[in-house]
Parts: structure tokens; sequence; C-alpha cells
DNA sequence: TCGATGGATAGATGTAGGTCAATGTGTGGT
DNA sequence: ACCACACATTGACCTACATCTATCCATCGA
């Protein structure tokens, strides 16, 4: 096993990879639970002023703990909003957070693109293979 | 424990939520990996015509096997691409795997805006609380 | 104040996954 | 034919985590 040399200083788009908030858009039961804020079942929403703990628990099939686990992990990744009100808790999507990560993704398909149809113009370093 | 009702017919990008590829992306040697097939670092490149498994192995410092078992997972994930010349294999990034999850997250934090500015004339259902 | 309800926490359990050493497979040079 | 190198596979080990039951805490209504 070889030693590793210096990191790579990435500019700041690249950073967001290795963001623990992605391991949490893999899982089918988190991604069940975003897709329920954006888009919520009104047979499950038992209140009109939002997305409760107990609307997700009725929705998803698991247990209450459960859900508050997962609730949990998705606040402290910034992905979701909660608010207590009265018994409630009441949960939101963070549409920056979203847009943060995604923009990163975009960024490096761009990246890669545009290193691979060079401008006729050879202006920087060798376009990836010399 | 409820029991789960019926599953939300969510549209086309939102179903992307749930992908095992962001999970790869959250951890922190693969987001190296990716990060090194962007920008190589031209210290650990041994070869001229493209990245191979042991420039990631120098560059990382982990095992050969770990490295092997990091880009399999890649390549079954469509993120990256393989393709075997000689002794070497070669990986390079898929960018419009990173454009579709990308412009997923995208898709979901623009929903969630919309859904909170209303246009004047209202038109579809209720916004979000009624 | 008491009970009911929503939610959080603790502990247990099973599975998934990241890493390694050891070994197998394939390719190319001598 | 042989050896060296690049990579894949196997199996072991340990940690992370998704889920549950049981229990505790907080809030509200009667």
């Amino acid at each position: 096993m070889p030693t590793a040399p210096d990191l790579t200083p990435q500019t700041a788009p690249v950073t967001v990879l290795g963001d623990p908030a992605f391991k949490l858009l893999a899982d089918p039961t988190r991604a069940k639970i975003l897709a329920f804020l954006l888009d919520p079942v009104q047979s499950c929403c038992s209140r009109s002023d939002g997305i409760c703990g107990c609307d997700l628990e009725t929705f998803l099939g698991v247990s209450q703990p459960t859900v508050s686990h997962h609730m949990k992990a998705l606040v402290e990744a910034g992905l979701v909003t909660a608010e207590k009100r009265g018994r409630w808790v009441y949960y939101d999507l963070v549409p920056e957070r979203f847009r943060t990560l995604g923009d990163a993704l975009l960024d490096v398909a761009r990246r890669v693109e545009d290193a691979r149809k060079p401008s006729p113009i050879q202006l920087g370093g060798l376009p990836q293979s010399a």
C-alpha cells in the first residue's frame, strides 16, 4: 500500500463531492420521504398547515422511531427543516441545499465535457492525453 | 406500525431520488477518485493516455483491491467507464450521468420554490396548505 | 391534574459496506 | 517459457446504519 501524496486543492463546486447528504439521497425510505414532502399524498396528510411526522409514518408504513431517525438525519444534513408547532413537528424541504448539490454535479458534467472538446485555439495545458 | 398506502406516482426527475449512485458520491475515498478523474494530479499519472488503476492507488494511498472495489462500484453505477488497453484499465467520468443526477436535484429545488411563490392567478391545486 | 397524542431517545439486532492480506487471472517483455 | 506488472476476486474484519421494541419527554384537552 503506497502512501498518499498531497491532496488536490479542487475548486469550490467539486468540494461538495463526498458530502454526507448524498448518502441520504440514496436510501429508498428517505427518497420516499423527500418525494412526499415535494408532492404530498393528500390521503396521508392529517393536518392542513404542513407535513408532520405522523403523516410520514402513515405514508411510509414504518415505525415512528424510524421516521424520527430519518428526519433527524435529513435535518442535520440541511436537506429539510423541522419546526415544532404545538404537539407536531412540521417538515419542509430546503431548496437551496438541493440546488447546491445539483449545481455541483452539473459542474462536474460541464467540466468533463469542456475538457473533451477543447477550443481550436489551444491555450492551456494538454487536453487530457498528450 | 401502520401499513403503507399507495405509492405516489412521481414524475420522472423525482424518480432518481433513491438512486444508489448518490451513495457512492458520499464516500470520501470515491469523492477523491472522482475529483482526480476530473482534474488529475500530474505527479500521480504514470501514463500519458489516461488514468489507470495504479495511478489511483498512488494518489489515494489505499490498497489495490480497495481501488478495484470502488471502481467496480462506480462503473456499475454508470458514473465512470472502464476500458482495458493492454495491461491497464483506463477510467473516465460519464458526464451524462452526473448531469442526470444534478438535473434531478435542481428540479426538486425548482419545484419547492415554485410551490412557495404561487402565481397570482391560481390555476392548479392548493398551494401546499389549504 | 390526568390521560392521550406526537415525537425523541436508548438499546438490540441484522445487514451493508469499506478496508485489508492473500491469491487468482491476464498481458507483455525477455 | 518464464517473470513482472496491472487488475480482479476471495475471505476476513470492523464499522456504519436501517429498523424494531420499549421507554421517556412534551404538549394539549378534559
